[in-house]
DNA sequence: ACGAGATTGTTTGTATTCAAATGAATTTGA
DNA sequence: TCAAATTCATTTGAATACAAACAATCTCGT
């Protein structure tokens, strides 16, 4: 039961904020626990919790990165950004750590000299079909609080938002 | 060699392969594009794009502990971070680079000495009331595709699974 | 053929985000 | 009362995440 609301006071001040003009109307309607940005944080803040709870040793944005390899097959960095929807900078350090542990390999494009093709090696994509099923029962923790019909609604409108 | 062959082929070998564990099943099954934890990130990206874009001097975060501050009048570092879901470690490097700029200020609890209260400036408590009326307009911005309906259905639901 | 402009990968810097450990202070329970 | 457990603030380390700048390479229009 803290109660360090007394400790300073500032009840003067915030009396004389209380006439002021039309932006401080703005501030005091303002509810953060309304807002979608703080409820989007929360609620990605409770999946990432599962899925570190279940898949220890993977991050969520490792796994996502071998996911999509593993259906698309052989990519550049480039493409595997866009299609996961991370900036080149972050996709580099997924794609080092998932080399260093031997789970991606690089290669350089024989077309493009530019570009480095991402690919799975054979343990990364023993170890993508070994959590596939648990990766499968995340996302249904992270929904559980919600019936069937609410889940599809869901993702249908983060799809519209995304 | 035809499309629909490799697909009967395809199918063929799933079915075949149905005696060995189910794996490999759920690694094809798989579809990033359809998980929670995906269209969450990609939800927040785009938010935190549009709030960067509106307010460029602030972080979203940032503004959250302000907000959470100018609600609720000064609170402990540890109230704070479980009032805006940061841990002490988030929290504190928020909090520093607030006080930095002269928006929040620090001092010890009278009544308990291992805390430390935070509370707006006078300057802090001006800027947040000036940007709330933009800090609505985010919001409003990131529900943009979705009817009025579909945004308090979203809202509901993600406040579900926060 | 060639040069302007775009793309690719990389590096650097700043800002979350969490886990884990630590020391100081407070609270609890026997 | 007093030792144990908890809380608080802090630090460190690892992993996203994005902006900005960079050199190497490629593409396209002329």
């Amino acid at each position: 039961m803290p109660d360090d609301t007394a400790d300073l006071a500032d009840t003067a001040i915030r009396v004389a904020a209380a006439s002021r003009p039309a932006d401080t109307d703005a501030a005091e309607a303002y509810r953060l626990d309304a807002q979608i940005g703080y409820l989007l944080r929360r609620a990605s803040q409770r999946h990432l919790a599962i899925f570190a709870e279940r898949i220890g040793d993977l991050t969520s944005t490792q796994f996502a990165a071998m996911a999509r390899v593993y259906e698309r097959g052989p990519l550049s960095q480039a493409d595997l950004g866009r299609a996961t929807a991370m900036d080149a900078a972050t996709l580099k350090g997924v794609v080092d750590r998932l080399q260093a542990r031997g789970l991606v390999a690089m290669a350089p494009s024989l077309k493009d000299r530019r570009r480095v093709i991402v690919d799975l090696t054979a343990e990364g994509r023993a170890l993508f079909a070994r959590l596939a099923t648990a990766a499968f029962s995340i996302s249904e923790d992270t929904l559980a609080p919600l019936t069937a019909e609410e889940r599809r609604s869901l993702l249908s409108l983060l799809e519209k938002i995304a």
